[in-house]
RNA sequence: GGCGCCAUGGUGUAACUGGUUAACACGCCGCCCUCUCAAGGCGGAGAGUUCGGGUUCGAUCCCCGAUGGCGCUACCA
């Protein structure tokens, strides 16, 4: 007998932003669904009109493809099991709910908020578990039918069986809820307004996913207690219940569920930052999944897809951490070609008035960035961080940096001094622009045997008149590129060595 | 209040079906390299596995309880 194929799906809501949590969790579908084999959809869980938005949904799309996770069925691939938005599947619903009535497994309930409310009330005050009492369990077929045609408000109720729900996880095993504990859930909720007639997210959810032959469901454990009516309603249509792999939370530093609070966790907001997709899919497959014997940290899609086991994913709750998402993103942007990351980082310059507009720009200017992030690429840990620090490549502040207080310590003394002179006398001799960095070098030899002055006496005073500080990177790197940057049209004027030694010295007065 | 889930250094994970000096990575500290900051190389500290019982010759691992954290307890998802 062939085995059934896998089918796994991510059912994101377009309430808002695709997080680090949802993409977690898209992307453990995605990776079972390969390991396996398997197809993997997305559904777009729309049933909440009032907090759903299609710009959201477009986003969602849009991160989702940024990472890598595409998707086999499902909005823009079409698929034998269309439509894959709820709102346009209400009919779908509709026809189930009757069904479920019209085989008494389902009950109109006419209570009220205020009555509900009450009854959850007394049940608190008694120590009891907080279910609904089932008041309408037990009305009349007819007379629930004819107080719902003389236009009494009413919401749809499944009957919960008296026996225990079961189900089993994958990353927690067998879990079962005792039927006293769990609630007759609403199906379809009542009122004439907007959401009147509209079904609830756990009901839907399940109807969703058995007509869509999804054989795990694999998401948050936020929906572990709600399982168990989900299971009465696989039940009610006497559908095969899948298996369930919950998975656990990612929480801030402080222990606290991740969210906004904790700073930027949308997946367009790492984007936007210049966190590298395979550095954030890299620390996402980790952050609750560790390989067998767990000695890697790194991972490529391929080996990632061969070695991730749903049996692996750990249960409890992990905490985000931006240090070890940084090590990684460092690490894939040392591995990638420095052009794509000219390619990425060229807007941030462009934004900060340092580079024309990409189009149409010359090539030379692209190869010069290239440069530029070579030079800055150790110590970088996102790509927005680049043109701060390359901020004295572009801009080069005499002023400000003879007031800076350590580098006036340093100018202070009488060796900088002579060391600042007999480096002004070289670079005057030299065209502007065509110092290298072998002639840097040559220099600053002549200039150790002239002065006597070595180590920090030596570059300190050099280095805070060519960047501004005493401290940055290798001067065989930096001096090529402000030569080099100091020949090319820029909206900002890059200084040669030249120009900056004399203005510096001409400060100095 | 009720129900459920979870618990290994600061953080993320590892430890074959119970037997390891409890491993790896991030971070931290130090050394080397170096004009400096990073990067890189080398080394170190840091948990006896939340606590208490039990089962066992032997428990991180199995069972029970406690504690703590989190989730659900909506006509949100």
């Amino acid at each position: 007998m062939k085995a059934k194929k896998t089918r796994v799906r991510f059912a994101p809501s377009p309430t808002g932003m695709l997080h680090v949590g949802n993409a977690r969790t898209a992307l453990y579908n995605w990776l079972f669904a390969r390991h396996t084999g398997g197809e993997y959809l997305l559904r777009i869980e729309d049933t909440d009109l009032d907090r759903s938005e299609a710009r959201h949904e477009t986003q969602l799309m849009e991160d989702l493809r940024w990472l890598g996770l595409e998707w086999d069925e499902g909005p823009g691939v079409p698929g034998p099991h269309a439509p894959y938005r709820q709102s346009e599947r209400l009919g779908i619903y509709r026809e189930h709910t009757e069904r479920l009535l019209r085989e008494g497994k389902a009950y109109r309930c006419f209570c009220t908020a205020e009555e509900l409310e009450a009854e959850r009330e007394r049940a608190v005050a008694m120590h009891r578990p907080q279910v609904y009492s089932g008041k309408c369990r037990g009305i009349d077929r007819e007379e629930s039918a004819m107080r719902a045609r003389l236009g009494e408000p009413f919401a749809v109720r499944l009957q919960i069986p008296d026996h225990p729900l079961r189900f089993h996880d994958m990353v927690r095993g067998a879990v079962e809820f005792a039927s006293e504990t769990v609630s007759d859930p609403i199906l379809v909720r009542s009122g004439s307004g907007k959401s009147g007639g509209v079904p609830v997210y756990n009901y839907v959810v399940t109807v969703d996913d058995a007509l869509m032959e999804i054989t795990h469901v694999i998401r948050g454990d936020d929906h572990l207690s709600n399982t168990p009516k989900q299971v009465a309603v696989y039940e009610a249509f006497g559908w095969k219940v899948p298996e369930f792999a919950h998975l656990s939370t990612i929480l801030g530093s402080d222990r606290e569920r991740l969210s906004k609070r904790h700073g930027a966790t949308s997946i367009a907001s790492f984007r936007e930052m210049g966190i590298l997709p395979e550095a954030l899919v890299n620390y996402l497959a980790l952050l609750g999944w560790g390989a067998e014997g767990g000695t890697r940290e790194t991972f490529t899609e391929e080996e990632l897809t061969r070695e991730f086991k749903l049996e692996r994913v750990t249960a409890s709750p992990a905490v985000f951490d931006w240090g070890k998402l940084h090590w990684l993103n460092r690490h894939y942007m040392k591995a990638t070609e420095i052009s794509r990351l000219a390619e990425l980082a060229w807007p941030y310059f462009e934004r900060a008035g340092l580079l024309p507009g990409q189009d149409g720009a010359p090539e030379k200017v692209s190869a010069w960035l290239e440069a530029v992030i070579a030079v800055f690429l150790p110590s970088l840990d996102q790509l927005d961080q680049l043109p701060g620090k390359a901020a004295f490549v572009f801009r080069f502040d005499v002023e400000a940096a003879r007031a800076n207080v350590e580098n006036a310590e340093v100018l202070g003394t009488e060796i900088a001094g002579k060391v600042l002179a007999a480096f002004a006398a070289r670079v005057s001799g030299a065209a502007a622009g065509s110092v290298t960095g072998e002639q840097f070098k040559a220099w600053m030899n002549e200039i150790k045997a002239e002065t006597g002055a070595k180590g920090k006496d030596l570059f300190h005073p050099v280095r805070i008149a060519l960047t501004g500080a005493h401290s940055g990177p290798e001067f065989d790197k930096v001096i090529p590129v402000i030569e080099a940057g100091s020949g090319l049209e820029l909206p900002v004027h890059v200084a040669s060595v030249r120009e900056r030694v004399e203005r510096f010295v001409k400060q100095q007065g």
